[in-house]
DNA sequence: CGCCTATTTGATCTGATTCAAACAATGTGG
DNA sequence: CCACATTGTTTGAATCAGATCAAATAGGCG
């Protein structure tokens, strides 16, 4: 009857997904305070140009990071959910250069800089864990630039639904093959560097391969390995294994 | 007569460009040891899947990171010069999720992960500089991701090439308004994500409004405003306002 | 010179955009 | 419970930016 096992914090769950934390370590993660607020939908946490002098770390919803251009184009840069702190760079980086916002009523704890300061001060550890959190966040940057660059619009959006599998799964997050996506057409455009028309017409093809099935917001993959060929997946670039310093 | 301001460690210059050093962490970065390697021309110096125990400082040349799709077409992630250190992730993703190769033939040091980490225990801001650095780089990332999936060709090259100006200016290696580029059009043409064909005649676009010139692997900048306005070009993301922790 | 590689040009094709309209869904207020 | 506004999805047709294919030209350089 261990009943916190069930009832893990979100953020030490997300670190313990990447890193090996000891029991001191944890408990100091828990320790870490914040006043939590809610979001969304379609609201901003941050954006460009804000110098906040707060992280705010995820305890539910999906948020995501985006650009704009200056001629108001859209592009998604990554998706969050519980246990990330999509913002944690402005650790360092005094000045957003991109924004940060909710796609459905989230809940976020916002925790001051100092504070988290404090905790790698106290264990530099901790630190290495969010470093290391940071160094995957720009591996996935990396991932989608291929994409983006170099991948056509279906293999792009397989890829993506790959991606977003494997990370929901990892929160238990995925049911019957099927997670929750709770974007509309022109959001999941922004995220692949297309147009919402052509969103369209792509998740067509992927229904019509039969690799997913979409009804009422969920997407079903109804056939992994074709989904994982056809989006040229392999999730080494999420890091997944955890590691010691 | 003070000689050593022009003989500076690269790193020591890199680091300060970013973030202000006291003279004893000054001397501790340039006490860093390692063994100097000549790389390329076209060699690799750490291939995806690699598991590396060394991170290599760059001394002098020009390196890129690069992903390849599974049908072989290659995406430049990014470019790096003197001081830059563009493996410095591997101290805490331990196999390679890209490669590192050199554009010219580039002197390289070779730093074994224990005398970084070292480093960084006995002056843990330095290990604040260095993931300030990764984090600059993942803010370079999200600016090419924009330009991947929401600029056209022609904005996306003006763009590289004001973030090329202003880095190569800030080490010194841009001279009347302009700067080597050690690059075949494919090669542009895998930073940008378009064709080598394409490359050509968007190069001739640029050429043709003026914007600017090239004679022999020198770009020279024309016209910086309009560069800028064609590229949406915006230096925030290069964060280089040096910040103290 | 002759070889090799890079750049340039031309013609054609295509993945994706654009524009426009039809068609759900979902929600609101009367 | 219906009328209707609103927003998201779907379909069609025309267009375009960039890719592809192919060949010509221009540079290096042993």
């Amino acid at each position: 009857m261990d009943a916190h096992a069930s009832f893990q914090h979100p953020l030490v769950r997300k670190l313990e997904s990447i890193f090996a934390l000891t029991p001191e370590e944890r408990s100091a993660v828990v320790a870490l305070g914040g006043t939590v607020r809610e979001i969304g939908p379609d609201h901003d946490v941050v954006v460009e140009g804000d110098r906040p002098s707060e992280c705010c770390l995820i305890l539910d919803g999906w948020c995501c990071r985006y650009k704009v251009t200056s001629v108001g184009k859209r592009q998604i840069l990554s998706f969050h959910f519980a246990g990330d702190i999509p913002d944690l760079q402005s650790l360092h980086l005094r000045v957003m250069d991109h924004s940060l916002g909710a796609m459905v009523p989230s809940r976020l704890l916002f925790v001051a800089h100092s504070a988290i300061r404090d905790l790698i001060r106290r264990h530099p550890r901790i630190g290495d864990a969010f470093w290391r959190d940071t160094l995957i966040d720009a591996a996935v940057f990396r991932e989608w630039m291929l994409g983006l660059g170099r991948r056509d619009a279906r293999r792009r959006m397989a890829h993506m639904f790959c991606e977003l599998f494997v990370r929901l799964d990892a929160l238990g997050m995925v049911e019957e093959r099927a997670y929750g996506l709770p974007l509309s057409q022109a959001d999941l455009g922004d995220a692949l560097g297309i147009t919402p028309v052509h969103v369209n017409r792509t998740l067509q093809e992927l229904r019509g391969e039969r690799l997913i099935a979409v009804h009422r917001g969920r997407v079903e993959v109804r056939d992994w390995d074709g989904l994982v060929r056809v989006g040229e997946f392999d999730d080494t670039y999420l890091h997944l294994r955890k590691e010691a310093a």
